[in-house]
DNA sequence: GCCGTTTTCGGCCCGACTGTTTTCAGTCG
């Protein structure tokens, strides 16, 4: 059982847990282990077979959940799960997702109405019997259907590279408010996870409902969800909802680091404070009811005998032990990266020419670049065999020689066949500058056969990296059946490294799994696989993938000069 | 159910806002 697995199944516990009322420091420690483990970096079930290691030396894993764990391990399940299972229908776990309805009131549905599922709900409401329950009324019914709408139009889930333009066009609104102090992004936002739920924004001011009329008014704004005299709730015109909080100079800092989160992190961070003697809330650090910090981020986490953590880093994964001891990693950023090596040209499904990718490179400040078209089986982008690429390449060479001050290596992104050969002979890949192999069909075989596939990839010394290893689409597709550790220690063996996959939809490895292959020692190249010209933008978003993974620059190929870097391709 | 620089029991982060209530529980972040 993998990981992700493992970690699902303390989380459905949780729910159920939940639903049931029970005490909730139990439900939290459920919680805890199923992010724990979520969020853990090698396979449990090594650690389970492994006689020297204890699952209770994880973080939150006690003598009980480390009986649980092995439990799942050897039988596949819980005697537990299936008795909370038998108690509640799964598909209460559903309803738990809408906005505003938590297990109580869940619980009470079920009971008073035997709904179990979303489509329950909605005929509940709409024949009026969700209204006629003690503490439910109309305006219950009415916020439950719109969220169940909104289920089923948007889905839970918003790239952070469209929640960033839509949360800049708010800002910018907010901006030419007069009474407007300072103003910050927050939240999952902040610290740049790779879909948010919704956008947080903070500001400062002496006239709250002066910032918040503005907002209100403000033509991105479909309607006001809530309102009070320093936070608003309102939905926008895509259907994303946005939190406005407004606070007093002086709290500013400790409005930032409350608002940021995330809310495993600030628990850390106030249980900690209590251990000092102090309290820490969105109004400042206390001493007996005195402010003794608040006004600057810095300094609330300084009074915490800590040193200031970058947001990305901000997930209560032992970033708080790092700070207490000042052994915070230096953060890799988007001015480190020397070079782009994935893109694709109009030679098969890029929209722009060799020359205007090599152009826009350079304005990015690239010293190098790989230009990597599609091989002959992906058809519809109109894939080159070997005659097309080594014309391809002739063509590079030609546009290249008018920029002297950017290297562009001749590259390819060959694919990785159903049958686990390449679909280019090694005699055309040992001419490449650049190997990029990916696996784009068969997708859906069985986990050893594309594990194999991957793995006879990784083996072939002409490969120099493995593009988007899981093939995952946020939300959209799931990753494929491959045994990534695996994976992760023919890489490190053979020398192949593996891509971050910059695409906002991509985003592959992700961060756990990023923080894996930093472990086996692997190179990671961080790469846009630009289509167009704007999409050379997108690497960005790969760097703040990397930063949440804590990656250093010299984790990543892409950071050295290109000596460097050709020294590192196999 | 976990955990320990006030240790093996008694804690476990903290405040805003809503809806349906007459003072607050539930939910959220």
């Amino acid at each position: 059982m993998t990981n992700p697995e493992l970690a699902a199944l303390f989380s459905e516990i949780a729910d159920l847990l939940e639903i049931q009322n029970a005490n909730p420091f139990r439900i939290r420690a459920y919680r805890n282990a199923s992010r724990t483990i979520r969020t853990f970096t090698e396979p449990i079930s090594d650690i389970h077979h492994d006689p020297d290691r204890k699952l209770t030396d994880l973080p939150g894993i006690g003598k009980d959940l480390a009986e649980k764990i092995s439990i799942v391990m050897s039988t596949g399940d819980l005697p537990m799960r299936r008795e909370l299972l038998n108690q509640i229908p799964s598909g209460l776990l559903a309803l738990l997702k809408l906005p505003g309805l938590g297990p109580k009131r869940a619980a009470i549905l079920h009971q008073e109405l035997g709904i179990t599922s979303l489509s329950g709900l909605r005929q509940a409401i709409k024949s009026k019997r969700v209204r006629a329950i003690n503490g439910f009324g109309a305006k219950t019914e009415e916020t439950l259907l719109h969220g169940i709408e909104h289920l089923e139009e948007v889905g839970q889930q918003t790239y952070l590279s469209q929640a960033i333009v839509e949360a800049t066009e708010i800002v910018t609104h907010l901006k030419t408010v007069p009474a407007l102090g300072k103003i910050s992004l927050a939240g999952s936002l902040r610290r740049r996870k790779e879909t948010v739920r919704d956008i947080d924004i903070l500001v400062t001011s002496t006239n709250p409902a002066h910032i918040m009329d503005s907002l209100a008014d403000c033509n991105r704004v479909n309607s006001v969800l809530s309102r009070g005299d320093t936070k608003m709730r309102v939905r926008l015109g895509t259907g994303l909802e946005l939190d406005l909080r407004v606070v007093t100079d002086d709290s500013y800092g400790a409005a930032l680091q409350y608002f940021t989160g995330s809310k495993e992190h600030n628990i850390r961070i106030r249980k900690r404070a209590i251990e000092r003697g102090l309290k820490v809330n969105e109004y400042g650090v206390f001493q007996d009811n005195e402010r003794i910090a608040g006004k600057n981020e810095k300094d609330v986490y300084e009074v915490l005998d800590l040193t200031w953590m970058e947001p990305e880093l901000r997930e209560d994964r032992g970033e708080i032990g790092q700070a207490a001891t000042g052994s915070l990693p230096q953060l890799i950023d988007l001015p480190d990266l020397k070079g782009d090596l994935h893109m694709h040209t109009t030679a098969t499904d890029g929209r722009a020419s060799i020359q205007e990718m090599i152009i826009r490179s350079m304005e990015h400040g690239h010293q190098y670049i790989a230009i990597t078209d599609h091989s002959k089986r992906v058809t519809m982008a109109g894939g080159l065999d070997e005659t097309q690429l080594r014309k391809h390449w002739d063509a590079i060479d030609t546009a290249a020689e008018q920029y002297p001050s950017i290297t562009v290596l001749k590259g390819i992104e060959v694919d990785i066949l159903e049958d686990g050969s390449l679909d280019l002979p090694d005699s055309v890949l040992r001419d490449a500058d650049w190997v990029i192999a990916s696996l784009h069909y068969g997708q859906k075989q069985p986990g050893d056969v594309i594990t194999r596939r991957l793995l006879n990839a990784v083996e072939n010394p002409s490969v120099s990296a493995i593009g988007h290893p899981t093939g995952r689409l946020i939300g959209r597709r799931r990753s494929y059946d491959v045994d990534l550790n695996m994976v992760f220690k023919a890489a490190a063996e053979y020398g192949c490294m593996l891509e971050l996959n910059a695409q906002p939809s991509r985003l592959d490895l992700d961060d756990i799994a990023c923080m894996a292959a930093k472990k086996h020692g692997i190179p990671i190249v961080i790469n846009s696989d630009a289509h167009s010209l704007d999409d050379l933008s997108g690497l960005q978003f790969g760097v703040f993938q990397a930063r949440r993974a804590g990656l250093l620059p010299s984790d990543v190929a892409n950071t050295r000069s290109l000596s460097e870097l050709q020294q590192m391709i196999r």
